[in-house]
DNA sequence: TGTAAGAGCAACCATTTGATTTCATACTAT
DNA sequence: ATAGTATGAAATCAAATGGTTGCTCTTACA
């Protein structure tokens, strides 16, 4: 079992990316997550202990309950590495600036 | 065949990750991609075709080779679902900026 | 013109994944 | 105590995934 598990695969399921956003502003159980789903609340459990192995959230007991809540730091890896790309293409937008420039100057000049 | 296929599944892959970094900058070929891994051409040629089916990057013939170059605006969709979360985290940091105001001025009080 | 190189595609295989079913455990309330 | 509720865990199964092998097609070049 070599069980990559980290947390793009974790967000690459549907269902536990709208879990993730289910439960990014308010703690909840998994038969409440369930119920906003068309999955057996068994299914949701497995998706919830996917998204607890990579850490992306976190329970806390209350008695017979268990509310589940966004770990939101831990989305801040997914972001880190889109991150480089948003370099990229807010690069793209200074070159296509540079050429609107250089075209601008060139029609200033005729 | 569901062929589920948007653009989480397909950076949910490490291999695909890296191919998606090495040719962010310079458009390469599928050889000289597959050189910098121990997959096999094929393989490479494999993640490409699912990168390229969501659109994630794109083709130029040169000759009898193919340059495979990054889309990288697709990559905006994954930023743009990260956004939320940030909003959340950031919100995060008002808060406390919040808490710590109000223990600056209860201070000041006494 | 013939041979080699670059690349895609289909078939096949082992592993992983997501879901269901069934069971076990722990807490609550009567 | 006992029944019911909330949940986790193991077994099982079909489908998806990632990889390899072998074949074909096209282009370059000697």
């Amino acid at each position: 079992m070599k069980t990559r598990r980290d947390i793009f695969q974790a967000i690459a399921d549907p269902t536990r990316r709208a879990i993730i956003t289910l439960i990014a502003l308010q703690a909840m159980t998994p038969n409440a997550i369930a119920e906003h789903f068309d999955s057996s609340r068994q299914a949701v459990s497995k998706h919830l202990r996917i998204l607890s192995e990579c850490e992306l959230i976190s329970q806390k007991q209350e008695g017979r309950e268990i509310y589940y809540q966004l770990e939101v730091n831990k989305m801040k890896e997914v972001d880190q590495w889109i991150s480089q790309f948003r370099q990229i293409w807010e690069n793209k937008f200074n070159q296509l600036d540079e050429v609107l420039a250089t075209l601008k100057a060139q029609k200033n000049e005729q």
